[in-house]
RNA sequence: GGCCCCGUAGCUCAGCUGGAUAGAGCAAUUCACUUCUAAUGAAUAGGUCUUUGGUUCGAAUCCAAACGGGGUCACCA
């Protein structure tokens, strides 16, 4: 409709306005709840063109417009806005035509090019946190929303599976965990604990021993004791504690560091860890076996994480593969002039002239560091997938200035595709006590906080939810749903971009702003269909008027297409669970009001009942993209 | 300190490609279940959109500065 008469005004502009107007000048905008009216046209830029009163110039238009367009019922000018009132035939067509469509609002499959989208990236030494949820299921609402878009989307994650942390929790496990009695380590076996929590365990281990000795070897360093320790240690430690000497208490508090972190350097625990480091990249084989050994533990502790998530993916990257990638596109990059290098041998790029720093790609001894092979691993991946035509990568915001100069390398590098990567940045989860902190404890575990929010979901379910006559698997498989959409919508609903704060208690909650408030008009619709089953709803509605509510409805109904278009230029699920919240509200108050089963009049009821039907569609449509199911009945 | 992000109701968030009287949810108060699932709906109250200046017919929205919060500036990943 506004795409209509924007091209009428287009095309008619010379004849109305004296002159070819922009486009731009065109702003049509939804008319306020307030006002009557289903499409604005704001009147202010045309005023100048026709040298006339808004009113005049609105009236102008109206009457011209009205003439075009049958579907123009009346028109009204209010303080420099055009208001024009659509006839309920348009809108009643249009909610045929949405009644028609299976897939309403998808567009065209595997029409646009193909994506990749990188989410998850866990460590193997510990596991998935409330971070990873919000990762996780940005990730995979967003690819949903791509391919929803016409894009093919490959869904992947990086492992991180190697390096010294990888090691801390192999040499602790090796060192500090129990024997049974026959003879055994703690095995997810023996011990019936989740892989990536018995390795999550021993990471912690290891923390607390080597803090422990670290500690240990101050003390003996306060008291004059450096036997075993070189002469640069005691100087560097002295140098430290007298710097000390009349520094406010910040400066104190990080020369502590300092020297906690010199004690850190000196313990056994640290050198033996740096040793396994060693053994590893040598292929070493007893350390090769525990790695793997550990790994595949915590692997199937992560797929029951992801399972209950409701997350998978189609191409697995694991960093032990792939880290020494790069190193060569560096090298031929150095020859290119991308990068330079300094004297001590190693490789940097010069972005001051972008704004940004020197930034290092190659340590000195020539191995790689984090960019490299972010580097390498990209243009890999390209190399994998021919038909690549860009790539999402969904990592915390404290990356950002690490993609940007990522992104302009591999311009630099000359790949054409460079301008289609993009980084997914999402912001922190805080909670209510502060910010997470493994160090702290305060690290809210992703197994944990699902079991509590499914709970939660059984109690509350069991006691208001209509449970007739289902099986105790139906139920057992509703309670999750009903949870676990509750969590997701949680964690999708707020911006990306921005960090958010993370309230359990509201997690949980089922009114208001929530996946179950969503969820239960879902039920509600299809409760009313369940007991309308003799009509035929198949069909089109021939009902000839709408009250103002079903005209909302409808109105937000046909909104949808655009919304998943924006959702995927903006990169945001949010923007898909904020028109589903708007569109259950309004289908509420409808519901609330509305005769619907009990309406006497045949074809409005039909009509209703078709209107609901959509409404279910679309609802359980826009939350597939978000991953949260939606249930029969609750 | 340089750079980046954020600042809207008591709390959590929408709105931000400039447009009418700034919206929801939670919390508070009130009303509506012999009527289609009340996990609902209706209503009341709650705001100098951090501040100041600028651009504009018009600014929560754009620009600049200040203040406040966070992130980042490793030959860590």
């Amino acid at each position: 409709m506004e795409q209509n008469l924007k091209e009428i005004l287009l095309k008619h502009s010379n004849e109305l306005f004296g002159l070819q107007v922009e486009e731009q000048l065109i702003q049509f905008q939804k008319t306020r709840k307030e006002v009557e009216g289903d499409l604005t046209l704001v009147i202010f830029p045309f005023v100048k063109l026709l040298r006339c009163s808004p009113l005049e110039a609105g009236d102008k238009i109206g009457r011209f417009l009205m003439k075009q367009n049958s579907s123009i019922e009346k028109y009204e000018v209010v303080s420099g806005f055009l208001n024009f009132v659509i006839s309920p035939e348009f809108w009643i067509s249009k909610l045929n035509a949405i009644h028609q469509e299976a897939t309403y609002g998808y567009a065209k499959e595997n029409s646009k090019p193909l994506i990749m989208v990188e989410y998850s990236s866990p460590n193997t030494n510990k596991p998935l946190h409330l971070g990873h949820l919000r990762n996780n299921f940005l990730g995979y609402a967003v690819s949903e929303i791509l391919k929803a878009n016409g894009h093919s989307v490959i869904k992947t994650q990086v492992i991180n599976d190697r390096g010294i942390h990888i090691c801390k929790s192999m040499l602790a496990w090796e060192k500090f965990s129990p024997l049974n009695e026959k003879g055994e380590r703690e095995t997810p076996q023996n011990t019936g604990l989740k892989g990536d929590k018995l390795v999550g365990k021993y990471y912690v281990i290891f923390d607390q021993q080597f803090n422990a000795e670290a500690k240990t070897i101050i003390t003996g360093w306060e008291s004059g004791d450096f036997t075993h320790f070189s002469e640069d240690i005691k100087t560097e430690f002295n140098r430290l504690e007298e710097a000390k000497e009349g520094k406010d208490e910040k400066a104190v508090k990080g020369l502590d560091e300092k020297i906690k972190d010199l004690a850190k350097n000196q313990t056994t625990l640290i050198r033996e860890a740096k040793d396994m480091l060693i053994k590893w990249e040598a292929r070493d084989p007893q350390v090769y076996l525990l790695w793997t050994t550990m790994n595949n533990w915590v692997y199937a502790g992560f797929d029951v994480t992801y399972k209950a998530m409701g997350v998978d993916f189609d191409k697995l990257y694991y960093e032990s593969e792939t880290f020494l990638l790069g190193k060569d596109i560096v090298l031929e990059g150095l020859k290119k002039g991308v990068f330079f290098k300094k004297d001590d041998g190693s490789v940097w790029i010069d972005l001051t002239a972008d704004g940004l720093d020197e930034k290092l790609v190659l340590r000195s001894d020539g191995t790689a560091v984090y960019m490299t092979q972010d580097i390498g691993t990209a243009i890999d991946r390209f190399n994998d997938y021919p038909a690549l035509n860009g790539m999402i990568y969904t990592v915390g915001n404290e990356q950002d200035y690490h993609f940007k100069v990522l992104f302009l390398i591999l311009e630099k590098m000359g790949y054409a595709w460079a301008k289609n990567c993009s980084h997914l940045s999402y912001g922190m989860v805080d909670l209510p006590t502060g910010k997470m902190k493994s160090r702290e404890g305060t690290v809210v575990d992703a197994d944990d906080l699902m079991q509590e929010v499914v709970d939660k979901a059984t109690e509350m379910t069991r006691e208001r939810g209509h449970l007739e006559g289902m099986s105790e698997n139906e139920k057992n498989d509703l309670f999750n749903l009903i949870g676990m959409g509750g969590l997701k919508y949680y964690l999708l609903k707020v911006d990306p971009k921005k960090r958010m704060m993370f309230n359990p208690d509201e997690s949980i909650e089922l009114n208001g702003n929530t996946g179950p408030f969503i969820q239960y008009t879902h039920a509600r619709i299809k409760s009313l269909l369940t007991k309308s089953a003799a009509l035929n709803l198949e069909q089109a509605t021939d009902c000839k008027n709408i009250e103002d509510v079903e005209k909302e409805i409808i109105k937000l109904l046909v909104e949808y297409p655009s919304i998943i278009e924006e959702a995927a230029k903006e990169q945001s699920p949010a923007v898909i669970a904020n028109y589903t919240y708007e569109l259950v509200k309004t289908y509420n108050n409808f519901y609330q009001t509305i005769p619907i089963l009990i309406e006497e009049n045949e074809i409005t009821k039909h009509m209703r009942l078709v209107m609901s039907v959509n409404v279910a569609k679309v609802i359980s449509s826009a939350m597939r993209l978000l991953g949260v199911k939606v249930p029969e009945r609750m």
